[in-house]
DNA sequence: TCAATTACTTTGTCTGTCATAGTATTTTAT
DNA sequence: ATAAAATACTATGACAGACAAAGTAATTGA
């Protein structure tokens, strides 16, 4: 693999990034598109127009919330705060995640190679 | 997670599961599928539809040929035989799922819960 | 003999990611 | 002081894999 994870492989954990990352802080759009990059060395390039549709989908699905920024100082940012139906979705998405992952090793690795 | 994996969970491993199977034997499209529903307990619940386009995409690939079985008892089968380069690209498909899993991990896991 | 299972195929829909492009402000370099 | 780069957000359309739904036809089992 070199330096790039494929979309289909992407597919289906961005919310749960997303979310992960809101769990320690309230962040906003550009911070969390940099503190992914940030944290895998830019190994996961998400890009920032899927992470915005992410955000949207998340607001719309009431897992997280905006607001804008304090914008006296710098420019605009808006913020994102996860709700309880957020950490609640956050938790059944790694459990899905880890199950997908058994499933996953049960098919791919128990026997051969 | 309630018994069904979501397409976006299973979204880019369709291939590397059918060639996973093929290491082993030939296979017929259909047997695959009931392989995998065995091998799972039915959880990985892939669509016949599914994999009859994973099977279009190998060919066209290159990673599988096709022939129709002897034909003499039992309905009219289609077996697929992997090939060297669909032996590569199996292995090339798990070092990139695993590479994922190590992102993933590094990002969902670390530090929080 | 009639229903269920086996076995394969086709068509169209959905959705998450990406490419591309754009606006506007702030910071950095010259 | 000014130009370039980085920050920060947004919108639009394309792409591709998984799915739903439907269908054909032969075989098996009750």
């Amino acid at each position: 693999m070199e330096g790039r994870i494929s979309a289909d492989l992407l597919r289906g954990h961005t919310d749960t990034i997303v979310l992960g990352i809101l769990l320690k802080n309230d962040a906003y759009g550009y911070q969390i598109y940099k503190s992914i990059m940030d944290r895998t060395d830019g190994l996961y390039q998400l890009k920032e127009a899927t992470l915005y549709s992410s955000y949207k989908r998340l607001e719309k699905e009431a897992c997280i919330v905006a607001y804008w920024g304090d914008e006296s100082q710098g420019g605009r940012r808006k913020y994102y705060r996860i709700t309880d139906k957020g950490r609640i979705q956050y938790k059944q998405n790694i459990a899905d995640w880890e199950f997908t992952q058994r499933i996953l090793n049960r098919l791919l690795k128990e026997e051969d190679n």
